[in-house]
DNA sequence: ATCAAAGTACGAAAAAAAACGTAGATAAAT
DNA sequence: ATTTATCTACGTTTTTTTTCGTACTTTGAT
C-alpha cells in the first residue's frame, strides 16, 4: 500500500486550487492570490503557517534552495479530486456513487456540449 | 430568503443518514446503531450532547413530550444532499459540477440499468 | 556600514468539532 | 420503600483547524 490519502481542509483546499492552476509558487504569491477575493483578509504568516503543515502532511512539496521558498501540490488536481470525492460519496450519500451523479447533473444546468460529452462517456462505459 | 443551509459536520451526517433511514428515534438508539459499526466505540453522553448541540442549529427536531426525547431530522435527505452537493461542488471543483460527474462516474462502476436512469434524464435535460 | 524590506521558524492563541464525566431527575424493578 | 437502571442537562476536556505575533535571518538600498 503505497499511498495513504491525507484529506485536505477547507482552507488547504483553497492554496492547493491556487497551486494546480498556477503552478509552484511561493507563500506571498499564495497570500496575495488568497486575499484577492476575501474580506477579512488572511495574514500573511497564517499562510505561511498553513503551507508549512500542508508539507508536513505531505500535501505540498518544497524547493528551499532559495530565500524564498517554492511550494508544490505533491499530488494531481485529478488524483485528489478522485480522493475527494470517493470520500464524499461515502459521507454524504453512503456509497451511492449514482445518487450523487443524479443530483449534481439534475442541479446545475449543463450546456448541451458537456451533456454530449457525459453521454458519451457513459456509452463508452456501456461498452464493458 | 427563507433557509440558511447549516452544513452538517461528518458526525452530525452520520447521525442524520441514520434518522432517514429509520426515522425518528431516541439518543439510545442512536447511540446503539453508531457503535454497531466502530471500534472505540462512542459514549452515550457524547452522541446525546451531538444532537443536542443539533437541535440548537435546527439539524434535528425532537418531542419531548416524553421521557426519552425522540429526534427526527429537520430537512429530508434530498434537499441536504443538494446543499451538500453545491458545498462539495464549489470547494473542491471550483464550481465545475460537471467534472464532478465525469469523475463520479468514471471511477464507480455504475449497472446497465444506472446508466440507463442517467441517460434518461440527460436526454430530458436536453429537452429544455 | 546601516537600515529597511521581505523571508522563515516557531510557539501559541482562538475557534470549531468531538468526546466525556458528573449531577440530578424519573421510571422500573424488587 | 429502596434500590437500580435510564434519561437529560451542562460544564469540561481533548483534538483539530485556523489564525496570528514575535524573534531571527537574509537581501538589497542607501
Amino acid at each position: 500500500m503505497a499511498n495513504q490519502f491525507v484529506k485536505p481542509t477547507e482552507a488547504e483546499l483553497e492554496i492547493l486550487h491556487i497551486l494546480w492552476a498556477d503552478g509552484a509558487q511561493s507563500v506571498r504569491y499564495i497570500n496575495d492570490k488568497l486575499n484577492e477575493h476575501r474580506d477579512p483578509s488572511v495574514g500573511y504568516t497564517t499562510t505561511l503557517k498553513t503551507m508549512q503543515v500542508m508539507n508536513e502532511k505531505g500535501l505540498l512539496v518544497r524547493d528551499d534552495s532559495a530565500r524564498s521558498h517554492i511550494y508544490m501540490a505533491a499530488l494531481p488536481q485529478m488524483e485528489t479530486q478522485r480522493n475527494l470525492v470517493n470520500h464524499f460519496v461515502e459521507s454524504a450519500f453512503k456509497g451511492s456513487a449514482m445518487q450523487l451523479v443524479m443530483e449534481a447533473l439534475g442541479n446545475h444546468n449543463a450546456s448541451h456540449g458537456e451533456l454530449a460529452e457525459i453521454k458519451a462517456l457513459i456509452e463508452q462505459m456501456e461498452k464493458k
